[in-house]
DNA sequence: GTCTATACCAAGATAGAC
DNA sequence: GTCTATCTTGGTATAGAC
C-alpha cells in the first residue's frame, strides 16, 4: 500500500474561507426551527460540514452566537427604516411604515421569529443592547404617530400602545403568510394597511 | 445517641396529596420564563420540593407534561368563551370578545406564553391536537366577523386574516401591561376597543 | 408516593496534533 | 483552520428500597 504523503485523504476541512457566514445562517434556522436551547453546538456543526471544535475558531460560546445574530438582524432592521425616504405627511408615512414592516420582515422570518422569541435566553447584559434596538424601533413609529395627532389626522388615545398595537398586529403577518398563499404580497399590504389606517384614523 | 426509629427526620416526601398540581405550577411557571427545552426534570423537581424521579409517578415523561399544559389552557380558553352570554349585534358581541380575549389571556400570561411559544417542541401528533383547539377559538372570532359584513356594520376585504390580526393585536398586551401600570384593566379594554372597533367598522 | 442511586447519553467547551 | 479526543457537567428516565 503506498501512500500519497499528507495530500491524501484530507480530512482536515476544507479551508473554504466561507465558514464564518455558513455557521451564522445554520444557526439562524437551526435556532428559529427548534429554539436556541434546544439546538446543540454539534448539530450546527454537522449543518455546516465541520466538527463542533472548529465553531470555537468563529465564537466564543454559544450565547456569543445567539446575540451577534440578534444584534445584526436589528441592527439591520433600523438602517433599512432610516434608508426609506421620510414622506411629510404623517399618514402617508405610516402607510410607508406598514409596507415596510411587513416586507421586511416576511424576508427574513427566521431572524424575526428568532428576536422575539430568544429573548428570554439572552443574558442580561445582552439583553439590554437587544431591548434598546427594539426600543429606538418603536419610538421611530410612535414619533409617526404623534405627529399624525398633531396634525388631526389621527385620534389614538394612547400612542404608546396604539404603536405596541399595530406591530403586534403587523408581525402576526409572518405567522400565516405563505409567497404560494391566496394573496399577493401586494394584497397583504393593501389588507393590513386598510386595518391600520382607520385603526389610528381620527 | 438514640433514635426515635423509622419516624425520626423522615425524609421520604410529605405525602401531602398536592404534589400533581404543584408539578403542573412549577412546571408552567419555569417553561414560560426559560423555555421548554431551557427546563429541567432537576429543576422542576427541585420547584415543588421532591427529587427527580418523584415527577414520573405523574408524568410518563417530559413532553406529556408540556402537552397536558396546553391543552389544558386550550380546552379551558373555549369554554370560558362558551359561557360568555352571547349578544344578538356582532358589534357587541365583537366587543364582549375584545373584553374577553383581554382578560382572560392577563390573567394567565405563563399558560398563554407556552401556547404561543412552545408550539415547535411538540411532537407532530400533540401539535395536531392543539392546532385543532387554536383553530376552533379563530373560527368562533370569525364568525362574529362574518356576521357584522354580512349585518353591513363592518367592512373587512379578509375576515380571516382580520380574525388573525385583532387576536395577534391583542396578545400584544400580554407583553407590556403590569397590574401596577399606568392604566387600570378597563382603561386598557377601551383603548384596544376603540382601535379593534375602528379597524372593522364599516 | 417518595427516596437514593444509577444507567445511559448528550451537552458546551478545550487541548494539542496537523 | 480544522481535526480528533477528551474533560466536565448535567440531561431524561428507571430500579428497587422504604
Amino acid at each position: 500500500m503506498f501512500s500519497y504523503g499528507r495530500r491524501m485523504a484530507r480530512t482536515q476541512g476544507s479551508h473554504s474561507g466561507i465558514t464564518g457566514p455558513k455557521i451564522r445562517e445554520a444557526a439562524l434556522r437551526l435556532f428559529a426551527q427548534q429554539g436556541y436551547a434546544a439546538v446543540s453546538m454539534r448539530q450546527i456543526a454537522k449543518e455546516v460540514g465541520v466538527q463542533a471544535g472548529a465553531l470555537y475558531n468563529y465564537t466564543p460560546d454559544k450565547q456569543s452566537l445567539l446575540f451577534s445574530l440578534m444584534k445584526s438582524h436589528m441592527t439591520e432592521l433600523l438602517a433599512a427604516w432610516d434608508a426609506v425616504p421620510p414622506a411629510a405627511g404623517a399618514m402617508e408615512r405610516m402607510r410607508a411604515f406598514t409596507g415596510f414592516h411587513i416586507r421586511f420582515h416576511l424576508e427574513r422570518p427566521d431572524a424575526v421569529f428568532i428576536a422575539y422569541m430568544e429573548l428570554r435566553n439572552l443574558t442580561d447584559e445582552n439583553f439590554a443592547v437587544i431591548e434598546t434596538l427594539r426600543r429606538d424601533y418603536e419610538n421611530g413609529v410612535e414619533g409617526i404617530l404623534k405627529q399624525g395627532v398633531e396634525q388631526g389626522v389621527f385620534r389614538i388615545p394612547d400612542t404608546k400602545i396604539a404603536t405596541l398595537a399595530v406591530i403586534a398586529m403587523l408581525n402576526g403577518v409572518n405567522t400565516w403568510y405563505r409567497s404560494e398563499g391566496r394573496l399577493t404580497l401586494n394584497e397583504v399590504e393593501r389588507v393590513y394597511w386598510e386595518m391600520v389606517q382607520k385603526a389610528v384614523s381620527a
